[in-house]
DNA sequence: ATTTGATCATGT
DNA sequence: ACATGATCAAAT
């Protein structure tokens, strides 16, 4: 069990110190194991990491580290510093939509602050082969804070028309919605185009890999 | 049931 | 080859 850190320097300090390892390594540090694939638990190298760095609000709608106001994302990269995936932001609201602001939103809360953890993922490694990265925090720049409003107002204006059968993961330049279920034939509320109540396919806001590339390219030309 | 952590695996 | 659509497990 890892306290909570105290200050964003004392979350990076962390960081630092990990950065170099294998996730194998941090997890036998905590006397944990890892799976041989991810088939299953595909979230247990970003549990691991929350462990490892003092995270604390495990499932709960809040970022990982409320008191720093800190969201925690692990990147899984290649040795060409590309993104293997998109990342998840968080779920996308289809009710009670109409009036919401971009500022209000759980996108712009989540994303006012990321810790991105990139973790090295070699071609047919296990889990616990994976090399954790230097970790960097993320504030949205201006022209960022632009393009995720834009994206933002563009698919909740999709969703209040009721056009959720025609939104697409295509949709959007940088922030993108996409299913977010058990499965395909998962249902929870939502409103229909003539604004009565249906059931639809729950849907995420997701960060499209294209955008988390240029966050890491430029972080480390910083570094 | 819902939200968290994401990756899998199919279609294009 | 790549992104989109589909899926898995734990926590609440």
């Amino acid at each position: 069990m890892v306290t909570a850190p105290s200050s964003i320097d004392e979350l990076m300090q962390r960081c630092y110190r990990i950065a170099g390892f294998t996730a194998g390594e941090l997890a036998q540090q905590l006397g944990v194991s890892l799976p041989e694939h991810l088939q299953r638990e595909k979230g247990i190298i970003g549990q691991l990491l929350e462990q490892v760095l003092g995270a604390e609000s495990g499932s709960k709608a809040e970022p990982d580290f409320p008191h720093l106001g800190v969201e925690l994302k692990t990147l899984p990269i290649n040795a060409n510093a590309t993104p293997l995936e998109s990342t998840y932001v968080c779920v996308a609201p289809l009710t009670n939509v109409e009036l919401l602001r971009f500022e209000d939103s759980w996108v712009c809360r989540k994303l006012a602050q990321v810790l991105w953890i990139p973790v090295l993922v070699e071609p047919n490694s296990t889990p616990a082969e994976r090399v954790i990265g230097q970790g960097f925090l993320w504030r949205p720049s201006p022209v960022e804070f632009a393009q995720l409003k834009q994206d933002w107002e563009e698919l909740m204006e999709r969703i209040v028309l009721g056009g959720l059968d025609d939104i697409r993961g295509t949709h959007g330049e940088i922030l993108q919605l996409r299913p977010k279920a058990a499965n395909s034939r998962a249902r929870t509320a939502a409103v229909g185009a003539d604004g009565a109540p249906i059931q639809h396919l729950p849907r995420g806001f997701y960060l499209k890999a294209s955008f988390t590339k240029q966050l890491l390219a430029r972080a480390q030309q910083l570094a």
